[in-house]
RNA sequence: CGGGGCGUAGCGCAGCCUGGUAGCGCAUCUGCUUUGGGAGCAGAGGGUCGCAGGUUCAAAUCCUGCCGCCCCGACCA
């Protein structure tokens, strides 16, 4: 993309409304515009980043055996008065009327339309384990939304629901979400801790906060070391198999958010050299509640013996939109963002620093060229602007790769090299730079 | 939802107390000079001062109501 024609509309100061350093530079780097308050249009630069999220979520979703399906974001009252939430939810949904007087919710989650999807196909227990999601608009209008789309009312959110004959099998779907949400995580070059959760009175052991570890996080974590370092375990396990012991493995060390905190517990289950407390963003959010929908909404499966049963449901949602904001507060510098290279905008900026010039256009020409060529889908800076000015905007939006061309460079046969994350910079032939970036 | 604050040009702000021609910086446009970390000079454009009433010869400024937005708290992906 030549910046000339793209649209990025960069900021030198940050609006005054903006409180948390995220939000400044979602503003400052041009990713979104508020509409309203928790309401944001996404601006190309934004939409690009959340739509790379949103895919890496989609591709560890399947591997896990999850099917995509998409859910409207208006949903029937009538479904939420048979699981008894219509009147439970509060102001926090947004309520509808159509031209009919007829009740409609803009969804705030969509455990009602999915269970009424399933028990509308699914009868036996041969058809059984599924776990649907989707990728969707929710909206819960919140009291006060704030920090922008960390907090917003409107928020995309990937929403897993499983479905299974029996608490065992349940826990088998529940054990794939997990694992499959820490594989999530660290693709987004993001370190995420699971964290026991209150589950309410449904009871159990089957809930888990993941929250991501921000220096400028909301929430506190306290955490055993090895715990951190451990880390995810990977796209090739078999996800057919056992894997209740890599569960066990995470979730047997000390790790809690400070609302399920116990110092006591902490002391005792961990050595003082290995209790690590840090600031963190909640991420996901992952719970088994059992028949508490398939109960009252009779989404009813024959077991093997002919009875009918409540099907046993759990469910695994990720906020898309709000990673957006936490992977910025986990990376991010003096400059600006820092986005790692999974879920960057643009793969590399060619700036261009004498537009005009025969020898700086032609090579940046060819970078472009060839850059576009290699799938690296480069940001190429050729308006007619001062250098200081584009160094500044390709740091403030956080490309990991800068290709820095010249004049004085192209003198000597060199173009600059500079690695975002890093700050390091070197001086090689265009070639060399070429085939650094492209790996 | 309780408490507090703010709405003046695209962004950041001053002016309001003490009513009298609407201002500054950045951004934008034109010209010249510049060109390796958000340039300099000269000029220009852009605002029904959130909306509606009221007081007054006169309202950005005073009064009333409404709307919007932000912050702190309680609640949450």
């Amino acid at each position: 993309m030549r910046l000339s024609r793209y649209f990025m509309p960069t900021l030198r100061e940050a609006p005054a409304d903006a409180q948390i350093v995220s939000h400044q530079l979602m503003l400052r780097a041009g990713l979104i515009r508020q509409e309203a308050a928790g309401i944001y249009a996404w601006l190309p630069l934004g939409l690009k980043v959340l739509k790379k999220i949103e895919q890496v979520v989609r591709e560890e979703m399947n591997r896990a055996g999850a099917v995509e399906i998409l859910m409207p974001t208006l949903q029937l009252a009538d479904l939420w008065r048979e699981s008894g939430r219509y009147d439970d939810y509060g102001e926090e949904m947004l309520r509808i009327k159509d031209r009919h007087e007829r009740d409609l919710l803009y969804g705030p989650t969509a455990e009602e339309v999915v269970t009424d999807i399933f028990r509308s196909y699914i009868k036996s227990y041969k058809d059984l384990p599924k776990n649907l999601y989707n990728i969707q608009w929710k909206f819960r209008d919140e009291r006060r939304p704030r920090f922008g789309v960390m907090r917003g009312r409107e928020f995309l959110m990937k929403d897993a629901y499983s479905f299974d004959i029996d608490e065992a099998s349940a826990r088998r779907s529940y054990n794939r979400m997990f694992l499959a949400y820490l594989n999530v995580y660290a693709r987004l070059g993001l370190k995420a801790i699971p964290v026991r959760a209150d589950t309410g009175p449904i009871g159990g052991d089957l809930s888990h906060e993941f929250i991501i570890l921000a220096e400028t996080g909301e929430s506190e974590v306290f955490a055993h070391r090895d715990l951190v370092e451990m880390g995810a375990p990977g796209p090739d396990i078999d996800w057919d198999g056992d894997l209740q012991p890599l569960v066990e493995q995470r979730t047997r060390l000390y790790a809690a958010s400070d609302e399920m905190h116990d110092q006591a517990r902490f002391e005792a289950e961990a050595a003082e050299g290995d209790r690590m407390t840090a600031r963190g963003i909640e991420v996901g959010h992952i719970f088994y509640f059992g028949e508490k929908y398939s109960k009252p909404m009779k989404a009813l499966v024959t077991g093997p013996d002919g009875k009918d049963v409540p099907v046993q449901m759990g469910s695994y949602g990720v906020g898309v939109s709000r990673l957006v904001a936490a992977i910025i507060e986990a990376s991010h510098d003096d400059a600006g963002i820092v986005w790692p290279d999974s879920v960057a905008p643009f793969g590399a900026a060619i700036l261009n620093l004498r537009v005009g010039d025969a020898g700086c256009d032609a090579a940046c020409e060819q970078a472009y060229k060839a850059l576009t060529a290699a799938g690296v889908d480069p940001l190429y800076d050729d308006r007619d602007d001062r250098p200081g000015a584009k160094f500044a905007a390709t740091d403030l939006v956080g490309i990991p790769w800068q290709l820095v061309v010249g004049p004085k460079g192209l003198a000597d046969g060199v173009v600059e090299l500079k690695r975002r994350a890093t700050g390091e910079r070197q001086s090689l032939p265009l070639d060399a730079a070429l085939k650094a970036i492209t790996g």
